[in-house]
DNA sequence: TATGAATGAGATTTCATTCAT
DNA sequence: GATGAATGAAATCTCATTCAT
């Protein structure tokens, strides 16, 4: 049949991301098929073809999207008068309070970057490395300054993202720490691993 | 036909798991099929059924068997003299060692959690659960002991063990840092990041 | 959204036959689909649906649009002065004229009969036979009169039909082959094929 | 489920060719489903999978099959001892009993040249090439002996293969005419097309 | 112990067609 | 006259699994 009455292409294209997201972040790109997320749409499997050419470039509009948005935040965040410190602290605010929020997103940017098939994967990638990038000039900022006392920058890098990232597998709104706590500790942890010594200073949750 | 000359079953057994870890690493339980796995071991899906059940079960036996090597492993190296922070500083050691070894493992166990049906889900849970009270309990011992500074253990263990299993998603065997580089740098920021002021002392790699 | 500023339905109407029509050719009716026509026009599918009830009435109105232009233009052709060696002769310069340059029409016409429906396959099949009956009436004209020697005005009919529109298969324009020494060639074959002695007399290609 | 009792490879396989031969012939290679053969043959459409990965794959086989046996059964066939006008009587002859019994094959042969992709229809181009070269050689030595009056060996081959090939299209077994009949009117015909004044010989049907 | 044939369900994708706008 | 959103059916192909051999 045709087009219901009232039926409204944005509609249809938001609650398509919507949904996917969910449940790939719930089940994996592999194990979810178009027809569940059709359905939960409330639409026919066909219908997603007019959003999106194949599964796979739904997944990469997925993990695009999210990596921009990601970038962007942090853009708008950013405060050029932060020393080293006061900016990883920053950072590590931002990371935690924009990443427990957005549960689904960052579990599928982590765990599908297997599932993209080369084009996706090159374009996700390079996002990736951006971000990435943000915190290493960071820590090889505080470096220099003498402020940090890091052997490695990348290696910090990579051990405090994950650090970071991995909030997401424990973290349960509502559970026995709010949100503010969580980023307060974590700051203090991962300032002492670079082996700051200025003492953490509070900031906007 | 039946049996091939010279085909021997505990060979294919252990080569079926061999290669169903490998495949699953790789692509997602949900993105192998059991013929993927069947070519790999160069016999015939059918085969396989002689061996698991299910592919579920498959997956089960890869899991557990992990798992239980795993704290095998850590019992045969516990070492009851330890202070905390040797203690801790052993844990880190000997996770990043075991790890680094068997990166297949480690991303089966910490991705496809959620590719398992409810009584495996529960036996796995259970066994991760001991792991992560191995380094719970290091932590609260140091923080009795005055000796750790942190302000939640459980949190703590969290934190830790995501960058420890973080260093698997970037480690590359013939890198730039040697495994031992990596443990000394793991343990220093980690001792830090519970607010260790015992200085580090050498571990066996 | 509405009719586009400029568009045109007889435009449309005529771009539809065409695309179609070449189409059809290349891939077969069953191969085609409404999309790729559509593409082809620069319209949506949906648009088609105002010229075509279905896309079997496309077929149909593709294949009568060709049988009827097809015994039009022979009716212009006929002169009724004609021996029937002349008009044997005719016959074969006109359909190599007329075919060599409607190649799609011709195609689609003998090829695409299986993918009628009963109900325009009893049309075209008419239109058909109105066709094979010019050529058998010839014939038999020839044998009545005694000028050519055929064993059956059918299977004759049938033999030099399919000879005829064989010359569509290999044909290529610019070729080794002139049009006109084609028509030479088939004239003198097809005249002696029917045993007929009258020295071939030129016609107009 | 799993194999049934009885059931056997070889059986299913020559099924699956003789079925889908029949089912493209009558309806054309897009308009054919993999279920429709399945049904025919008596399995689900995935047991097809077993016997051919595509179904380009199934359309391969069964062409290069038929050309295949076209050309081995041309080799039985001739003696080197005939005249051109014998031998081109024996093609003639030996083309239409061979195509008569095997309309199947024939239409697909012809017509589904463009639904192969190009690996395939390379493969095919050539077999046909070969066909076509050995009355081409007939009409040419024919031709050198002064046998044959005919203008071009390439268009007398392709107009004499089109007109055979053509009886595929009227003749009905049990029809007015019968075979041998048929065979002897297109070898006159034939013979007579190519100027040829050496009376026709009986051959074997 | 393993193969080879098959199933039945389900995957992604495409199709002709419809109809509110 | 045409679009854009959608349907429901069907296409090709893959999958986990079964079982006679």
């Amino acid at each position: 049949m045709a087009r219901l009455a009232g039926s409204d292409g944005k509609t249809t294209a938001l609650a398509i991301l919507k949904q996917s997201r969910k449940l790939i972040a719930r089940h994996g790109y592999a194990a979810v098929s178009m027809r569940m997320i059709a359905e939960a749409v409330g639409v026919q499997a066909g219908a997603l073809y007019q959003y999106h050419s194949t599964k796979q470039q739904l997944l990469v509009s997925l993990m695009r999207d999210h990596m921009e948005k990601l970038l962007e935040a942090w853009q708008k965040e950013v405060n050029i008068q932060d020393s080293p410190a006061q900016e990883l602290a920053r950072f590590v605010h931002f990371h935690i309070r924009y990443n427990i929020t957005r549960p689904d997103e960052i579990f599928i940017a982590y765990m599908e970057l297997r599932a993209l098939e080369p084009e996706g994967f090159k374009l996700i990638e390079k996002l990736r490395g951006e971000y990435e990038a943000i915190l290493k000039t960071i820590i090889s900022r505080g470096m220099k300054q003498g402020q940090f006392d890091c052997e490695d920058a990348h290696v910090g890098t990579m051990a405090i993202l994950a650090m970071l990232t991995g909030v997401n597998t424990w973290y349960r709104s509502g559970g026995r720490l709010s949100q503010s706590k969580i980023q307060d500790m974590y700051a203090k942890m991962i300032l002492r691993s670079v082996g700051c010594k200025e003492p953490n200073r509070r900031l906007p949750t």
